[in-house]
DNA sequence: CTCCCGTTCT
DNA sequence: AGAACGGGAG
């Protein structure tokens, strides 16, 4: 439990104290991004599934990319995985790609084409967790939804939290719910995030302090190196067998077996006759 | 080595 | 709860 000093409940001159510190950085200092520009909840949903562990200088280019290839969900639906995929190369975790190609026809399927509003029917979709469905539903939908992110959570330590260590969630969570902007959730999330990312450029990133926080494990030599070049190989030259592929890599027969078997569990690729291809 | 507008499976 | 998941820039 925290300190008695730094009681979970705010005064309302703390509130708008930390409002104005917030909204003043972001309107001195709003970060331009597309899909800060646009209200179709499409784009708004791409736009989360792309920044979901993966950095915004390197989603930009990817999203513009993106909805230039698949403008609605009708055509995100009716695309092949293998185009989707390709649209994908570059921003990593390519299992958020066929979660957004399921999402988007799930949508079609069971939604009449229209993304859903509430949080609770668009946290069932494929892809889409407690984060995206509040993030999405106060994006595209103005809804003064209550969620914790990276650089929320960092705001949050930062200014509540001094000194200390293994801040949980369920802590910030209350200050959130009490600072929010209702009337304009949407400007206050983008100026809590902008603020958050000022500090890491000027703090040891408060983030650490987080109970959450985990240090990623090298990426060099691991197994999802080695998965991701069996995708893109497969992306690029289909219809090969195991062997061919791990000659094709220099890699372990056994291995790229042990890969493939798994890529075709999350239904990235199908087996026929030894050959693999994009599902 | 650090970071990243998390979700899903075990 | 913990592990897996990509990739590039600084």
């Amino acid at each position: 439990m925290p300190p008695e000093s730094d009681s979970l409940r705010l005064t309302p001159a703390q509130v708008a104290a930390f409002r104005t510190l917030i909204y003043d950085h972001y309107h001195a200092n709003p970060r331009p991004l597309p899909w800060r520009d646009t209200t179709d909840p499409y784009a708004i949903l791409v736009s989360e599934i792309m920044l979901q562990q993966t950095q915004v200088d390197r989603v930009r280019e990817k999203y513009i990319a993106f909805l230039a290839a698949f403008p609605d969900l009708a055509t995100l639906a009716a695309a092949p995985l293998a185009e989707v995929l390709i649209a994908w190369q570059g921003l990593g975790y390519n299992r958020r790609a066929i979660a957004l190609h399921r999402c988007a026809q799930t949508v079609m399927a069971e939604h009449g084409g229209r993304l859903p509003t509430e949080v609770v029917t668009l946290e069932a979709l494929p892809g889409i967790g407690p984060y995206t469905a509040r993030a999405i539903a106060s994006f595209a939908f103005r809804q003064p939804t209550v969620f914790i992110e990276t650089n929320i959570r960092t705001v949050f330590i930062h200014q509540f939290c001094h000194d200390r260590h293994g801040v949980h969630d369920r802590e910030i969570l209350p200050r959130v719910e009490q600072t929010l902007d209702r009337d304009n959730p949407r400007d206050w999330y983008y100026a809590l995030m902008d603020y958050g990312v000022m500090l890491k450029k000027s703090h040891p990133n408060p983030g650490r302090r987080s109970a959450h926080h985990v240090r990623q494990t090298p990426f060099k030599g691991s197994n999802r190196e080695l998965r991701s070049r069996i995708l893109k190989q497969v992306l690029a030259v289909p219809a090969c067998s195991a062997a061919e592929l791990a000659a094709m890599l220099g890699v372990e027969p056994a291995a790229v077996e042990k890969n493939l078997m798994q890529l075709a569990r999350e239904g990235f690729i199908v087996e026929r006759d030894g050959c693999h291809f994009i599902r």
